[in-house]
RNA sequence: GGCAGGAUAGCUCAGGGGUAGAGCAGAGGACUCAUAAGCCUUUGGUCGGCGGUUCAAAUCCGCCUCCUGCUACCA
């Protein structure tokens, strides 16, 4: 029996749980009842990620202690974490006094083995907020080429690279005013000294192919940077000891949390940490997003093996989420938090839906709504359940014949595939698993047709005959429910309480049931009804766009550069240079398709009076033509009119944007008439 | 620009030197126990393009095109 602690990235305590968060802990929540139907003992530990800057703004601007934020926020995720059947051995926090103790040991090994160094830097202060500032909490102009509002780390119009203390006239971003420069002690853990530890380690196995090559042609190629672990008060954190007023920056004291939650869980158990976590008995596996690989691959195991704490045996690294093909997005609704899923759908859905979609590569997965419903009711509902449905009644007075019956060899069948099922979970391919099972859902479904069980009903001499056809197809379907148990364990309870006797292991599929009762059959999973899964995105968006709506005047934009820096400020000219560039409002009479074209769209713009233009705008990506008639757009008016391959484009149209769907026409705002100079 | 992954049926994807696969969707049929579920039959693909290796390439190699993600001295 093997033994092992697995743990699910620690959830931040600044947002709710959402769909795209629920991809790690469905996968996580899988493989473990997997390992515990196997007959393994698997422990589950997670916890809240409290501490940071975020937690504390966020606690001020809303007027209550840190403490009755995380302390909400952890009810919250728990909740939507069990309504979607995640069950966690222990459910902790990075802000509780274990987790406290273990950063103490850690930092007490990393001091030995003098791996930290401190350096005193400058950084803005923010005297209002009475806080140090993050790089991307301040803005300013830019020290080399003068472009205002420029971030704290480099310029996006030159590409300067600089530090937020070099910027000149810096402005908070958190309350609009000037910070200062002071002086403050921070502390650095030397991760180089584990470069050759680390380079090891990670070609070891212990993590994807993928990542692997990541990590060494991005940060193993050269000397690793120290890193900077420490804040200045005030930081909701923890207070490093021997270091009074600097706090541990929050990412030191995360991964320990997956320590901090084992050793509270021992307490309960009566379990010794050591056991766990300085044990070769032990496997370690963590189940992380590949967004923070860095932080699981590099630093976390070089701490860990300074301070004689087990390494991870694998590091599982799943992809991110989108939705019909996007990244979620509030105002298509496609944001959708985890507890308005539950209002509308099953978790079950979600569970098998994303399983099917799981491997053990780190590739990105999508939720086709479409395909959501349509796997979901086929599978499910149409091929596994149905198999309950159309035989448990037959035998609801009889019960399961007495010996199992002939039945060309399918049970065993059955049986003989559950290793390779097994081990396609065991390796993350939750997808090729659910093939597997469901081509031998698709075995079960003829035979009863051949069966018929209708049929022999309707002729008493056959009661033995239909009561075993009925046992052969129940022993199916319990089959195949003990094989997606670890994905749909509400489906697995609602079986088990068909039998009267629980689906809990592996080993279950190897002997059929026979001689015992079989209790009433009620459904025991809806189909996904669309109207549902429209009506959670219809809320979902609403409720986005109310948010976005509700956003405080005044409050301090966080607009990135990358737009500026991907394509900067061009050579300066003069007002005469500009006045040659006749802009005119101009409305869209008409807007043809151009088939032929790819990114073309016909558009002719009445300027006012009958005069019109023809211009050909490459939009076509981004706007359906019909939607485009009436509207007002800027068009360049005295533009060399060019042959293009289908006429004459006789102007531009203004837009913003990288292009491809990602276009932006520019319009007038109300009261403005084609015709009128732009100026 | 760099790195990684991908391109196979209308959709989602599996496979991988020797007759192209599954599920869903489509079409036709028989049935009616079952949540209008299930069953049978069937349409549909020069496996992104061009070259090479080979008796044989969807598969191996090279080049190209297009997509997706990451990344551009940065945690």
């Amino acid at each position: 029996m093997r033994q092992l602690l697995i743990t699910s990235a620690l959830p931040y305590a600044n947002g709710h749980i959402h769909i795209g968060h629920l991809v790690e802990y469905l996968q996580t929540d899988i493989w473990v009842r997997f390992q515990k139907m196997r007959g393994n003992r698997a422990v589950y530990v997670c916890a809240d990620d409290t501490h940071g800057t975020a937690i504390m703004i966020r606690a001020r601007a809303e007027g209550r202690s840190e403490e009755a934020l995380i302390a909400e926020m952890s009810e919250a995720h728990q909740r939507d974490f069990a309504g979607f059947g995640i069950e966690f051995d222990h459910y902790g926090s990075t802000h509780s006094e274990a987790n406290r103790a273990v950063c103490h040991e850690i930092w007490a090994a990393l001091r030995k083995a003098d791996m930290i160094v401190e350096e005193e830097i400058d950084q803005l202060f923010d005297i209002e907020q009475g806080t140090f500032l993050a790089d991307r909490f301040v803005r300013g102009t830019c020290p080399r080429c003068g472009s205002k509002d420029q971030p704290g780390d480099n310029c996006g119009n030159c590409g300067a690279t600089y530090g937020p203390i070099d910027l000149v006239d810096p402005v908070s971003t958190l309350s609009g005013s000037r910070p200062e420069i002071r002086a403050a002690k921070h502390l650095f853990v030397r991760i180089e000294k584990m470069h050759d530890f680390l380079a090891e380690w990670t070609q070891s196995g212990t993590i994807p192919t993928e990542s692997a090559n990541y990590l060494k042609n991005f940060f193993l190629n050269e000397p690793l940077r120290d890193w900077d672990v420490s804040r200045p008060a005030p930081y909701f954190g923890f207070e490093i000891p021997d270091s009074p007023g600097n706090y541990w920056y929050v990412w030191f004291d995360a991964p320990i949390g997956y320590i901090g939650a084992t050793a509270e869980w021992c307490e309960g158990q009566g379990e010794k940490l050591d056991d766990w976590w300085k044990s070769e008995k032990t496997e370690i596996h963590h189940f992380i997003g590949k967004d923070i690989q860095y932080f699981h691959t590099l630093f976390w195991p070089a701490e860990l093996e300074t301070a004689g704490f087990s390494l991870p045996t694998q590091v599982h690294i799943h992809g991110f989420l989108t939705v019909d093909g996007e990244k979620m997005s509030k105002s298509r609704g496609t944001f959708i938090r985890a507890s308005k899923y539950l209002e509308h759908l099953d978790p079950e859905y979600l569970r098998y839906y994303y399983a099917t979609k799981l491997s053990s590569k780190v590739e990105d997965l999508d939720l086709n709504l479409e395909e959501f419903v349509a796997r979901v009711n086929s599978d499910l509902v149409g091929k596994v359940v149905n198999l309950a449905s159309r035989s448990a009644k037959f035998v609801a007075e009889t019960g399961l014949s007495s010996s199992y019956p002939e039945d060309g060899g399918l049970f065993a069948r059955f049986a003989e595939r559950g290793e390779e099922i097994a081990s396609a979970y065991e390796n993350g391919d939750y997808g090729k698993a659910m093939r597997m099972i469901m081509e031998l859902a698709d075995q079960a479904n003829p035979y009863v047709e051949e069966k018929a069980p209708w049929e022999l009903r309707k002729d008493p001499a056959k009661s033995g005959e239909l009561q075993d056809a009925c046992t052969v197809a129940l022993n199916l379907f319990r089959s195949l429910v003990i094989y997606l148990a670890p994905v749909l364990p509400a489906l697995a309870k609602k079986a088990g309480e068909l039998f009267g006797e629980p689906l809990t292991s592996w080993e279950q599929t190897r002997t059929p049931l026979t001689g015992r009762p079989v209790a009433k059959f009620s459904h025991m999973m809806q189909r996904v009804e669309p109207a549902k899964v429209e009506a959670m995105i219809t809320e979902s968006r609403e409720e986005g766009e109310a948010e976005a709506a509700s956003t405080p005047a005044g409050k301090a934009w966080h607009d990135s550069g990358e737009a500026l820096a991907a394509n900067p400020i061009a050579p300066q000219i003069t007002i005469e240079d500009f006045l040659k560039v006749d802009l005119r409002v101009a409305r869209v009479v008409a807007a043809d398709e151009v088939p032929e074209a790819r990114k073309l769209v016909r558009l002719t713009l009445g300027l006012g009076g009958g005069e019109t233009r023809q211009v050909f705008a490459g939009i076509k990506a981004a706007y359906e033509p019909a939607d485009l008639v009436g509207r007002l757009v800027v068009m360049v008016a005295n533009l060399a009119p060019r042959e293009m391959k289908f006429g004459t484009s006789e102007g531009m149209i203004v837009a913003a944007g990288p292009g491809g769907k990602d276009i932006f026409l520019l319009g007038p705002d109300d009261g403005a008439l084609p015709g009128q100079r732009v100026g």
